[in-house]
DNA sequence: GTCTATAGTAAGATAGAC
DNA sequence: GTCTATCTTACTATAGAC
């Protein structure tokens, strides 16, 4: 690679990098573009050539780190599938579990993308993301009476997520976290799982 | 009451129905205190004299939407209890279920402040006011194992409440949004009630 | 590609007359 | 209490030299 490219990718990567501390400490709406180029050692013209603006740069780290969780969910996914499990409930249960662990692995900038605090319209972005997740990797299950999953168990599903993706970066240590995670996988593991079902297959058994 | 003190109640409940509009209409962050006091058909000055600024409009509407909001879902949990209702989960269904209703009924608030766009720090606020509710309304709520809820549950109702009562706001009519409410409710009712108590019962039954 | 300097903009908040 | 006029401030974004 030419060194002038080279160089490019460098400020680039430190515009990133700092905008991820910068973001993190005081998040979007306090962080200045002027305390970012400061501590990726640029300028603002600079920062002006490689993004669009405050906002672009925002949406730059989130593209990186949701790349990351889709990768982290799918591959723990094919893992339990190369294991032998085809539950789809126990499936959707092992991507959850492994978003909540990349939350936790990545806590600066979950806590940054899933507190609230964005660009404008950024939320609603956010919200579709996990409905759109909560669907695909729901795709296989159904309600008591057959029917996919409709708009408000979707919805349901995806908010669960999300507030324990944004609540496990609070936890104070490894531990804590993984406990926590499987609380809220569990309780996910309830909502896919009606009732009704296991009545009906307990009510089976004992005929 | 004096007349000059009518007229002071008079701008002030003018500003409050005025930043109702607006913030409805463009969200908070888009919104400008003189759109607002222009229709109120105020002035900055008064806006100032009674309001700390535009966070504190903010703040004063949500104070009203929340103490009505606490009222509907009291309400509801204590007509259950005097129809003879006692089941803890039931008694939390009944509160949630008034919840949803008034947001649907006040859809144009409920929007706004559930959508994230609110004052920096909001969100927070927000949250806390759900996790204390749930917290509150879910004191008399056992585990599978008669523990009180923990935090993750506490946490997952609470999310579960405001996505929604976030997501009743969009829907087309009353009809949709009761059908809607019912589903969230039901989700409540399977995550508040472990499925091994009902197994438990269901052996009790046919045994 | 990178930088400095500056322009542009918009909004929240205040001062002080009435 | 209410109003008008103004101020201050801070930030995003651009222009143009190197």
């Amino acid at each position: 690679m030419p060194v002038i490219q080279r160089r490019a990718q460098d400020t680039r990567s430190a515009l990133l990098h700092a905008a991820r501390q910068v973001f993190a400490d005081v998040g979007y709406s306090d962080a200045s573009v002027a305390e970012v180029v400061s501590r990726a050692g640029s300028s603002v013209g600079s920062m002006y050539h490689h993004f669009g603006g405050k906002a672009d740069l925002y949406t730059a780290l989130y593209d990186g780190f949701q790349t990351r969780q889709d990768a982290r969910a799918d591959g723990a996914v094919r893992e339990a599938m190369t294991e032998g499990e085809w539950d789809p409930v126990r499936l959707m249960a092992a991507g959850s579990r492994a978003f909540l662990q990349g939350a936790w692995a990545e806590r600066d900038l979950a806590r940054l993308f899933l507190t609230g605090d964005g660009p404008p319209g950024f939320d609603q972005v956010l919200r579709d993301g996990f409905t759109g997740w909560a669907q695909r990797s729901g795709a296989s299950l159904r309600t008591v009476e057959g029917r996919p999953l409709n708009h408000a168990h979707l919805l349901v599903i995806g908010s669960v997520i999300a507030a324990g993706a944004r609540e496990v970066t609070n936890q104070p240590d490894s531990l804590a976290a993984a406990a926590f995670t499987e609380d809220v996988v569990g309780m996910l593991d309830r909502l896919c799982r009606p009732g009704a079902d296991r009545e009906r297959d307990l009510a089976e058994q004992s005929s």
